[in-house]
RNA sequence: UGGGGUGUCGCCAAGCGGUAAGGCACAAGACUUUGACUCUUGCAUUCGUAGGUUCAAAUCCUGCCACCCCAGCCA
């Protein structure tokens, strides 16, 4: 086995495995795991967790498993095991093994039953209430329980028959001997097993004790060879514990945790309990609903995997907790799209422009990239004709401070196609603006020797051949203040009040009759945003949601 | 009032005794068949705070202050 080297540091994470190298504690390659539970769908916090830990192994040449932390069958199923392997995979990450930890309730019992008769652990009969009586405050020790001190011999039948289902849940439960006292409350024995009789997903109703967090994920740390042993900053005070299991495991390979700050991102929902909460009672169609940041969430509304890691990496890490500006999610996500997104014009809240040098059927053709973003690009036609469709908020009867679009008066040119001049407008019957007519200028076509230049450039979709698609828009989704009351970080994360408007639903909007759209692809919807095709798409009619808007640098109102 | 953490620009985040990287945001300008993209420029005499050590401190020491996590037989 080749000594791996030391790496350029890009966090601290990788400067304390540098370390670890350096003074030899770590000989072969770096391992690392990732530990879901399988309580939930995976959320944009998570992909932090899946890039660090795949992407730390793979950086120094070892390995990253995918282990499921099962063993609470009360939160656990099936549903959340398949959803974790299929985000992981859209994300691109590859693990080396799948492992469970019930894989290794065996080990986990062996290793138990030799801490009992080593003494370090012991059967107690106390309740949960009484044993959480006797653990003591933050401030105040605790108590030894009467029955910490039985024999050897006691404890091994007891346990023995706590494995057999003797017992009832709750009954009774073992307990690592270490503290009462200790100021570090994970230190005061905590419950390494209990009895639990509930149907788990994986192993069904082979085992009558479950160990505690506490006790299996060192200890499969330690079995599977993982070196370093990443996890959330809730975990930081019990490492002391984690370190106590490692030693006193008689298990040779000793994995080392480090913690790091979770990623929370202002205005959004990431807590587990709330998107729940979110999806049962109805406010959001499911776990893949676009306006929430599950991974499955993300995808649907267009995200790619890419912007993500891109995103992540960017955030870096640290262990202060961080609640990052979403525009910062944005500019990666309009990033990746830049170069893939096929330019597309879509009008998405029509009024009509009427071209008046032009007669009825008469048709120009025009071209315009696919691509214009790449060098070599597909092209395609449009019809350039005399009954239009613009964009509403690209004309303006009064035009704000320096506005560049239609106005009385005003040159623009229609994408691809020419430079018109507006010449006047009319009203409907509730006072706004239904039809704008303008003349082209025959000399100005795009891609010709023009010289003519004009400062707007607006989309435009020929209503002889235009389709009506629906637009769905999305905004942050966040919850009133009552209900996220209960943690802290849920509040970092959701401080704002409840957005009932966070989805807007636009029924008449435009697109060229014969584009044709897919799944796979995504587009731009020149000058409004990024875009790509719902699954709620029929053949009748096309859905598209709104990935992120394009960023705008106009802005009349700080104009002196 | 116990224990464990964290405090560097509006938001992230480097830095680890030698005189404040970078990204997002923001501002100004150039370019432009997208007010997008791209490009150029600007943006912390200061590192929670008060002292101390030193020729020299964000970095070392001391005291304060603020915020986060912990009292599941959850993870």
């Amino acid at each position: 086995m080749e000594k791996s080297k030391p790496i350029e540091v890009t966090n601290f994470i990788e400067a304390e495995i540098n370390k670890d190298i350096l003074e030899g504690k770590v000989k072969g390659f770096v391992q690392t795991r990732q530990p879901p539970e399988p309580s939930g769908y995976m959320h944009i916090g998570h992909v932090r967790n899946i890039v660090l830990n795949y992407g730390t192994a793979k950086k120094y040449g070892g390995v990253c498993n995918l282990r499921y932390d099962d063993t609470n069958p009360e939160k656990e199923s099936q549903e959340f095991v398949d959803a974790i392997q299929e985000d992981v995979k859209w994300l691109g990450y590859n693990w080396g093994n799948i492992y469970y930890a019930t894989d290794y309730f065996e080990q986990n019992y062996q290793i138990a039953v030799k801490l009992i008769k080593e003494g370090k652990a012991y059967v107690d009969d106390l309740s949960a209430e009484e044993v959480s009586a006797y653990r003591g405050t933050l401030t105040t020790p605790g108590k030894n329980s009467p029955y910490r001190d039985r024999s050897v011999e006691e404890n091994l039948d007891l346990f023995e028959r706590m494995k057999n289902g003797e017992f009832k849940q709750g009954e009774r439960c073992l307990r690592a001997k270490i503290d009462m006292a200790h100021p570090n409350i994970n230190m005061r024995d905590p419950v390494i097993y209990r009895i639990q009789y509930l149907h788990h997903q994986r192993i069904g109703d082979k085992w009558k004790i479950y160990p505690s967090y506490d006790f299996s994920h060192p200890l499969d740390d330690c079995i599977e060879g993982v070196t370093h042993s990443l996890c959330g900053p809730e975990f930081e005070d019990h490492r002391p514990l984690y370190n106590w299991v490692v030693e006193n495991s008689g298990l040779t390979n000793h994995s080392r945790q480090i913690e790091y700050a979770n990623l929370y991102i202002k205005g959004v929902i990431l807590g587990k309990r709330f998107i729940k909460k979110l999806v049962n009672e109805g406010k959001v169609s499911g776990f893949d609903d676009p306006r929430l940041y599950t991974i499955r969430g993300l995808r649907r509304r267009g995200i790619l995997p890419q912007s993500l890691i891109d995103f992540v990496y960017a955030a870096g890490i640290s262990k202060a907790v961080s609640v990052i500006d979403p525009a910062m999610l944005d500019y990666f996500v309009r990033n990746t799209l830049n170069d893939c997104s096929k330019r597309v014009m879509v009008v998405t809240d029509p009024i009509k422009l009427v071209i008046n040098n032009l007669a009825d059927d008469e048709e120009i053709e025009i071209s315009l990239a696919d691509y214009p973003q790449k060098e070599e690009t597909s092209k395609r036609k449009y019809y350039f004709g005399k009954n239009l469709y613009i964009e509403r908020s690209d004309f303006e009867i009064t035009p704000p401070p320096k506005y560049r679009r239609l106005f009385v008066g005003n040159e623009v040119r229609l994408n691809g196609a020419f430079i018109v001049k507006c010449t006047g407008y009319d009203l409907d019957d509730s006072g706004n603006v239904a039809t704008v007519y303008a003349d082209y200028d025959p000399e100005t076509k795009s891609g010709s020797n023009c010289t003519k230049k004009v400062k707007g450039t607006i989309h435009w979709i020929n209503q002889n051949h235009a389709k009506q698609v629906e637009v769905r828009l999305f905004e942050n989704l966040t919850l009133p203040k009552e209900d996220n009351a209960a943690g802290g970080k849920e509040q970092t994360a959701a401080d704002d009040e409840f957005n009932p408007n966070s989805l807007t639903i636009l029924n008449n909007c435009y697109a060229e009759d014969d584009v044709e759209f897919n799944y796979t692809d995504r587009y731009q919807f020149l000058r409004t945003g990024y875009f790509c095709l719902d699954k709620d798409s029929t053949a009748d009619k096309l859905v598209f949601n709104r990935t992120v808007s394009l960023k705008d640098s106009y802005k009349p109102n700080t104009i002196n």
